[in-house]
DNA sequence: TTTGCTGCAAATTATTTGCATAGTA
DNA sequence: TACTATGCAAATAATTTGCAGCAAA
């Protein structure tokens, strides 16, 4: 019989309280005893079976995870210094129904971002290439 | 001076002809003579940088590629067999405004997806875990 | 001649896995 | 006792990088 661990507990609770997604590496940082990364991407894994956590990426090489509670929040990614901000108008569920009826989908999550330049980058965006 | 050169204009036209994101083994495999995967890498940041082209996960370990000109497509992703359906419903444009306004924020793409079930996995869905 | 593209091999990095140990019902 | 969670070290796999040779302006 699987269990809710203290660590994956305390996990779920980080991203609980987060209002945007974390790398492993952030939810680490927020843990007191710095369990071993492997413990960590297990417990992740597991929320996610529970359907208690989700994971996206923005195109980096790692991953983000967010918990279901704070989903479904939309983010606007920055390109250049990978900030995230989080914003919740969401018309997901206007079209959801539709696409499950033509295309015989069944769909359980969607993952929806903007990525630019956030406010402080902005006079970046010319440089770039 | 960086050039469009014969390699990076033979992805671009296979991203191109393609409805749906493509990973970089099959547009290897769209590809005559075989070239070194890394060619293949540089040649997709080359169309990255320059907005010839978007790359996007679906929570997978590995990168799909897009042109822009297919884009914006939004796609349903099926969790078990990771087959993608391409969808042309956006509206994204009603909000992205808004979101630039208030957010301070220079939006250049998004990505925009829905995961679940598709017809053949359907039956599976209880399945899990 | 200079610059940039490609192949090849090695490096990098996020993530996963095997195994031994510790914790818990 | 039996089962699950964790730490540690090693493996895996996608992607990136250094460098030499080649092609093109």
């Amino acid at each position: 019989m699987k269990k809710l661990s203290e660590l994956r507990q305390h996990i779920l609770n980080i991203l609980e309280a987060s209002e945007i997604p974390l790398t492993v590496e952030q939810i680490r940082e927020r843990l007191r005893l710095k369990p071993n990364l492997s413990s960590i991407y297990r417990s992740l894994l597991y929320l996610e079976e529970t359907g208690k956590a989700l994971s996206l990426s923005f195109g980096t090489p790692f991953r983000f995870y967010c918990s279901y509670r704070e989903h479904p929040a939309h983010y606007l990614f920055c390109k250049r210094c990978q900030s995230i901000q989080a914003f919740h108008v969401c018309f997901a569920q206007e079209i959801q129904d539709r696409l499950e009826l033509e295309n015989n989908f069944t769909i359980t999550d969607h993952v929806f971002y903007f990525t630019g330049y956030c406010q402080r980058c902005r006079p970046f965006e010319k440089i770039q290439l």
